[in-house]
DNA sequence: TTATATTGCGCAACCGATTACACATTATGT
DNA sequence: ACATAATGTGTAATCGGTTGCGCAATATAA
């Protein structure tokens, strides 16, 4: 039953023809006759010839596959970059390898070694929270190989990046919230000195001062910003003798958390208290009251990472220079911020 | 500063030794005597050799690369199943390469193609909606390489599959919404012949009829079984002269649907209309109430089917005979069906 | 008509690791 | 002491395409 695979060798022995010939022939080569190319294209279909990436691969020293690393799949943030990737790396013949690291650093390490051992042709990256040392993807670079990261950038390591302006996102979450006569905003951050959340926190900042309003150290709360820390961040919150009016987070899950305790504690959303997170997963909308987020477009990230690694690879070695490219977010409110006037 | 990449042939002229007696080194040939192996290791090390798995690839015919075929990563369930697999393959130094075909005919046979040019060893996959027609999948098997179907899998195609079993979750469920009262329980289903959906619809129908209720066919909707489908299937179902008192989904994202709709009319969810969906995603715990489902197990999903891989590309190529494995749901109460007595 | 281009295809090396087979050396058995 | 076995390493082919170089045949130019 299992079929024999046939190779250009096959089809050259059938047509009395040289391998090199059918090789030509196949990439449409100009002094290949079309006769002859119509006659390769006819028996390579006969026998079903299928051609071994492996083999040309080994040659070219190009795989034509690019590999992904994420922190997960699992977040319509991530998959929606990865398919934004495929969208362009497709119509180049390109594929894409999708790796996962649940944040975990040696896993993330493990998988830049997996990607470098299959030679993919390029990384597209964004690394895990843990993430400290970055040796690893210096690897990458030192290789040759073309590293772009994503969202979760590092600017030491002198490579191409595409990020939203997190401090843009923040500052019109947070000047959204004032609008909405929150004067005492809380804010959600990440304990990891990871640059989105810096930044994020950044434009929080900012909105407040921008606007006359004090910047209370109190009402920054830093955890890893899952639905738990979310959820306990907000006791902590209430038990505060002054009470926020308004709550910005750096995440979208803890955000939920946060709405989650405030109904429990029958404290009305957003009238007493309004919520803007950040990220537009699919669950932000379902809750009830909706929760307004910072939408970041992620598909058009990873467009613009997978134009960048085309780019590279097609640039001279030495000649390509770093590029940063910054897309702007965008507010989305919903329900948990809107307050009726 | 592109470092050379070094290729056992580096490492044998360092040592004077040849090639093959490197290769044989790092793999731990019985035949190598100790110091040679240590001095092999040595200058590995001290060369920065990274083993190209392309050119073992090549002169073995296996890439150790596993293909994964899902509709979506974006999916709890999806991505669980993905987990599941990459832990078992790791586990034999597998890697994953994971293709989404977003529910698409075309993109699924593309990717199908671009798995077997790139010589994965095997293919674990679910198919999209939209296939009817299975010749791609029938390739993977002619071509001798494991294919293993999940959730989605098809009889005819005779290859292994892991499932779990649709009609006794969707039997649970049903059983259940009787349990707290419901006498007239309404079931969305997908428009398409797909066997998990049929079975579904089998368990529900059977549930009923096991505890003396009527089936009746005007509460069963059809739908492609979206959050837009849920609304629609359930204001259809508000318009009927006798509502219903229950639904039970075959899917997660209209049971949400259903309960926007149920809310916007002020229908209390669980006392007046109680509801079930099927796969736990991680938004059905969020809404409020939160959503009742079946729980799929999904990354047991993705170690079995994993395992099945291993065991059939280590078996004799003929030996093989296609195995099924089902696995139990489970039924996970929450508000939306849980009803007060 | 002779010189130069162009066309069409073959030859053979190459990518990097793997492995059957061969061979020399040393160890073990009787 | 001699036959046999075990040990350690080298030789060379192989996996399937790719491509620089070369050569002959034909076409174009001068």
């Amino acid at each position: 039953m299992k079929k024999e695979k046939a190779t250009i060798h096959d089809i050259a022995r059938k047509l009395n023809i040289t391998a090199s010939t059918v090789s030509r022939a196949l990439k449409d080569h100009p002094r290949i006759s079309a006769e002859t190319k119509k006659a390769v294209q006819k028996t390579a279909q006969k026998l079903n010839y299928q051609p071994n990436h492996i083999a040309a691969a080994l040659r070219n020293g190009k795989s034509k596959i690019i590999g992904i690393i994420v922190p997960t799949a699992d977040r319509s943030f991530f998959s929606s970059v990865v398919r934004g990737i495929e969208e362009i790396a497709n119509g180049s013949q390109y594929n894409v390898m999708i790796c996962q690291t649940y944040d975990n650093y040696e896993k993330e390490v493990a998988t830049v070694e997996a990607l470098l051992n299959a030679r993919v042709d390029g990384v597209i990256a964004s690394h895990g929270k843990e993430t400290q040392n970055f040796d690893h993807f210096l690897k990458i670079k030192e290789r040759g190989i073309p590293l772009i990261l994503f969202d979760r950038s590092n600017d030491e390591l002198e490579v191409s990046s595409v990020v939203i302006d997190d401090f843009l996102g923040a500052y019109k979450a947070t000047e959204h919230l004032i609008q909405q006569g929150c004067r005492r905003i809380a804010h959600f951050t990440n304990t990891r000195k990871i640059s989105i959340f810096k930044e994020r926190l950044r434009g929080y900042r900012e909105a407040l001062l921008d606007n006359k309003l004090p910047y209370d150290e109190t009402l920054v709360i830093e955890s890893n910003l899952q639905l738990e820390d979310g959820r306990s961040s907000t006791e902590q919150l209430l038990k505060l003798r002054e009470r926020p009016d308004g709550i910005f987070s750096a995440s979208a899950l803890s955000i939920v958390g946060a709405l989650q305790v405030l109904k429990e504690n029958n404290i009305a959303v957003p009238d007493q208290v309004a919520l803007v997170g950040f990220s537009n997963e699919t669950y932000t909308s379902f809750t009830d009251p909706s929760l307004s987020t910072v939408e970041q477009h992620s598909m058009r990230i990873g467009n613009a990472a997978a134009e960048i690694f085309l780019e590279e690879v097609n640039a001279d070695q030495k000649k390509f220079i770093p590029q940063k490219i910054v897309l702007k977010p965008e507010l989305i409110i919903r329900q948990s911020s809107l307050r009726k006037k």
